[in-house]
DNA sequence: TGCTCACCTGTCCAAAAGTACAATGCCAGC
DNA sequence: GCTGGCATTGTACTTTTGGACAGGTGAGCA
């Protein structure tokens, strides 16, 4: 498996060679074709100075020649990660990122894996799954809600305390716990937080067992 | 590297034996500690025939080991995937999976990467850049928040209370209630829902104070 | 070397949320 | 007239949440 980095310089970093001492480079990417590609292996695109207007181009340019790309900056962005991984790279890492990390991140690519940092992975998946669900509207059992109930569960999915909401319906903070308990059980849901979300198309993760 | 296979059955699949000859298996979760599981490795959890109202539940509690899980399903579905994903899977795809392709995965999770089938891998590249747009305007209150504080907001917006935050980050509830003050400061909210809400870019109708 | 900041934790306390058990009144339908 | 569902409220209790006050550590920086 060989590995190829892309960086206007021309030469490899310390870490890169440290990394991977078999690497190979080369300052720009139009000098590959698939000719002088390695048969298998990942490219690895530096974007660490690149200006702004010229980074998706190359990303592009580096997934167009279909090895698995991992793009490498100098500050990782949420937003960016999200359009280069979306264009095809499959990895996006710091341009300093540690011997030892460049390797995970070749073994993850090169085995048809994503790899981004860990903070950045979880905003990642946060957000696709929240698309996903607003995708697919959920018809929800709301029907089951008899219409006080419906009207408690709506302000709670407004953010609304009990004192609030039975100042607004005109009842008594005990009534809007009565009905609170009746929508819990009747929703599968465990508490307001949970209530909100589902009231609002939200998938919630935890379960309580 | 060991590999540890939770299945309902409590027998190994001839590929899966063929993939991974020293592999473990488990017929329920509940029976894995910290101490039973090895050092390291991952965490394969069969829900081919999981009824629906149990499937989640058993990835969260296959998560909470600790290793990186991959899980197995007999017909790989989307919003499935991402929630499995969004829960803390690393990994997704078919109970029948070739032994190379089981290979490929155990690689890619167990150094740190996200594995799914390559058509589901596109579509929710496809969903999370378009999330992360309309999110975009949303995004910058969030950048107040330090990367802890986030893990935290993060996991209010998903639900979960403050034990289980607690659990999932690896500290004290107490830790927890003192990292989300200073979100509902910075955020300018008031308690967990209106913060869950906002995290999930919904307006709130109710006062700040 | 101080200093700041993020992160973590503890105790104590008060408010809010949620549950259990119980009761009253209203109204529609059989 | 009886029954069942809905809405309402009460007392009493447990759990969860959030805040006040008071620290402790470690990393980075002037």
């Amino acid at each position: 498996m060989s590995r190829v980095f892309i960086t206007p310089t021309g030469t490899l970093r310390e870490r890169w060679r440290e990394a991977f001492p078999e690497a190979r480079v080369a300052a720009k990417i139009a000098r590959l074709t698939q000719e002088t590609l390695p048969e298998e292996g990942s490219l690895w695109l530096d974007l660490g100075q690149s200006p702004e207007q010229l980074r998706m181009p190359r990303v592009n340019a580096a997934c167009a020649l279909g090895r698995p790309v991992v793009v490498m900056v100098s500050a990782p962005a949420e937003e960016e990660a999200h359009a280069f991984l979306n264009t095809g790279a499959f990895g996006y890492c710091h341009v300093e990122a540690a011997p030892e990390q460049l390797r995970e991140i070749a073994t993850v690519v090169e085995h048809g894996g994503l790899w981004m940092p860990p903070t950045l992975l979880q905003r990642f998946l946060a957000l696709s799954t929240r698309a996903a669900a607003a995708q697919a509207p959920q018809v929800q059992p709301l029907n089951e809600l008899t219409s006080r109930e419906l009207m408690v569960a709506e302000q709670v999915a407004k953010g609304a305390s009990n004192r609030e909401i039975a100042e607004i319906l005109s009842i008594t903070e005990r009534t809007v716990k009565a009905h609170l308990s009746a929508i819990f059980e009747k929703l599968q849901v465990r508490d307001r937080v949970q209530l909100a979300l589902k009231m609002n198309n939200i998938p919630t993760y935890h379960t309580v067992n």
